[in-house]
DNA sequence: ATCCCACCTGGAGCGCACTCCAGGTCAACA
DNA sequence: TGTTGACCTGGAGTGCGCTCCAGGTGGGAT
């Protein structure tokens, strides 16, 4: 088990050190511990919770329903059944977000196809 | 050749009112007809150049690289050479984009299948 | 004639998710 | 002993992309 500073804790999680703050202010965070001098010191179970943080924000969970799914966490294995139903919904919202993704971008692809095809017109036999 | 009142065009192009207000105000719609009384009247052209937009704002190109989009595709042919790289750089952003999606995806449903279990295993036999 | 409704304008306001700042503390190193 | 640098706090500020508002106009139905 080691021990991070709130330095490699933002480097080692990709969220900034000013993002930890807020994150623990806000309650995403939560039972941080602090050092004698009142420093954040971060755990390995920290770490892990960060990441998991990062899919949900990194796949467009808006805070609100990360704030409920910490919630839930911290509610122990009563609240496992939800947990589930919240990753569910959020994991289908993400299909259709790639889904989407996938369609705009086959119609920016046929647009560089045109314009290729536009250049190559203008070239000389 | 049709023509759309502001309404209308809301509908098909799935931008609100305001939204195509605000976009032709900063530049990104330009050369919108207007009525005897002063209204937007929008035409094909204009619908298809709102797909366009819509399939760059989908896939999240900034406003500011869309405005610079929209400045190279009133430069005429001259500019198509321009065009082609933006949307081939983008096109790249997007595939990336998708495939952090998919990544951060995948540990959600790790996470899915974990909490299953879990439920699973305190079924009674 | 009057009412309504869709539209117009300039400009203010909003929600989100940070990000920055001023002023302070503490530990380590020169 | 002084300086540096990483960290602390509460709170203000920022950037983006809209969204809303007040006040006004014009055209068609009643």
């Amino acid at each position: 088990m080691s021990f991070y500073s709130p330095g490699e804790t933002a480097e080692k999680s990709g969220f900034s050190i000013d993002t930890l703050r807020y994150y623990e202010k806000i309650g995403l965070l939560s039972g941080i511990a602090r050092n004698a001098s009142g420093r954040r010191v971060f755990s390995d179970d920290d770490l892990q919770w960060l990441e998991m943080l990062r899919c949900l924000r990194g796949t467009g969970m808006p805070i609100a329903e990360m704030l409920r799914y910490s919630e839930l966490a911290r509610g122990g294995d009563e609240t496992v059944q939800e947990r589930l139903e919240l990753l569910q919904e959020h994991d289908r919202r993400v299909e259709e977000q790639i889904a989407e993704l996938r369609t705009r971008q086959e119609q920016i692809q046929w647009k560089i196809r045109l314009y290729s095809g536009t250049l190559c017109e203008g070239l000389p036999a």
